[in-house]
DNA sequence: AAGTATTTTACGGGAAACCGTAATTGGGAG
DNA sequence: CTCCCAATTACGGTTTCCCGTAAAATACTT
């Protein structure tokens, strides 16, 4: 079993309820943070003192208060501890369930487990850390099919700057100024409208409004 | 201290942190539901039982599964139990921070606590509950101006239906022939754009497309 | 270096959105 | 019943979006 393992959770509430599942693991040393900023503090103290963590449990989100943060969310935090602990394991629990999030997340940031918080999740959290104890990945069974996305793959950055741009209110005819004025290229307006249609065709939207209703809908953005 | 409690929350995790809560502040009876359609069953056979609960706790969201279900949201569950025992208190534990839908729960559904899921919520649910005793309302502190929210006087259902036809991708030329219909009126071009106009003004929005992330954002659709 | 393919840009016509104004309706007040 | 006010509808002009075609630029091959 994991001997030295972090949650990082904003909700006091689920925090406890990890926290009693780890002991009830038979974890020795847990300790918790709040705040991304704090979990990073922990993770490089625990390397100098040569008592590193073996496991990280994380939450992907983490809601804004006074305190002024430099890590905001659970996808920086686990890029940020991969940079300094590479061979650290890593759980995601969260309620996140859109698939382009979720394949990103074992593609790019090579995590191990992937826990959807829900009704029985808890339950799926001791099989998570327990298929991660033989080497192996766990994910959630209502989201296997979250592995099979091909959003990432088609969608990128471009696109997601230029839908962005859009719902924030940007006019098609501006964004051909705002591009050029942002060094971002394509810039012409018939490059921005024609990969606009391309996106409408791909999620299968009407028009523009509908589009954005569908791109924040899955999370994209 | 209340001596029936019966906690309607889907997540396991949180189900097993109010639960320990309640234990800590000495309350006898603690039931939990995560389906709202057990929440009302549970009610439902506690007043037949003549042992009525005396509080409820819960959640407003579900997470949709494969079980069909009836009730499926925190605010029709409120309603539906407030219609069968009209004297019960009633706490809201979520993570929700809009503040049409938290006044709206105060005004409409009568809830006589709102604590938000965050990183001190439980230590602020024991307090809603000890003020709650004392036959006053309980609302997490960061959340007070929220009850000051005018959104809910200004924007009315037409406009919410208006709102999600448009994210639904359907254009203001056909949102004509749609209204007349569904017998929903006004319905003429005229009205609905100006509708359409009036709400982009309210929310300050550029255009249409910014209009719906706008009001995505704020959780109106 | 020339040819080919792909991406980007330019342009234009038709459709829809946008926005102001004026006509019409319908429900109280007197 | 008539007047008045507010809400709804009708209409027209301007702008923006939408979408196709074609030209230009860039990348890729041989």
């Amino acid at each position: 079993m994991y001997k030295k393992v972090l949650i990082a959770e904003d909700f006091d509430s689920i925090n406890i309820a990890v926290e009693q599942t780890l002991k009830d693991l038979g974890v020795q040393e847990i300790q918790y943070a709040k705040y991304c900023d704090d979990a990073i503090l922990k993770f490089k103290k625990a390397l100098q003192d040569h008592q590193p963590f073996d496991l990280l449990i994380s939450d992907l989100s983490f809601v804004e208060d006074y305190r002024e943060v430099t890590i905001a969310s659970g996808e920086e935090l686990i890029q940020a501890i991969k940079e300094i602990q590479p061979t650290i394991n890593i759980i995601v629990y969260s309620v996140e369930d859109k698939p382009y999030i979720i394949k990103t997340l074992f593609d790019e940031a090579q995590i191990n487990g992937y826990v959807k918080k829900g009704r029985n999740s808890i339950s799926q959290l001791k099989t998570a850390i327990e298929t991660l104890l033989y080497g192996k990945t766990f994910i959630s069974p209502e989201l296997t099919h979250a592995l099979q996305d091909k959003t990432g793959k088609e969608i990128d950055n471009y696109d997601i700057t230029l839908l962005s741009h859009l719902a924030n209110g940007v006019a098609i005819e501006e964004m051909e100024t705002l591009f050029k004025h942002l060094n971002i290229t394509p810039n012409s307006k018939s490059t921005i409208e024609k990969r606009v249609a391309k996106l409408k065709d791909y999620f299968k939207a009407n028009n523009n409004i509908h589009l954005i209703a569908i791109t924040k809908d899955l999370g994209i953005i």
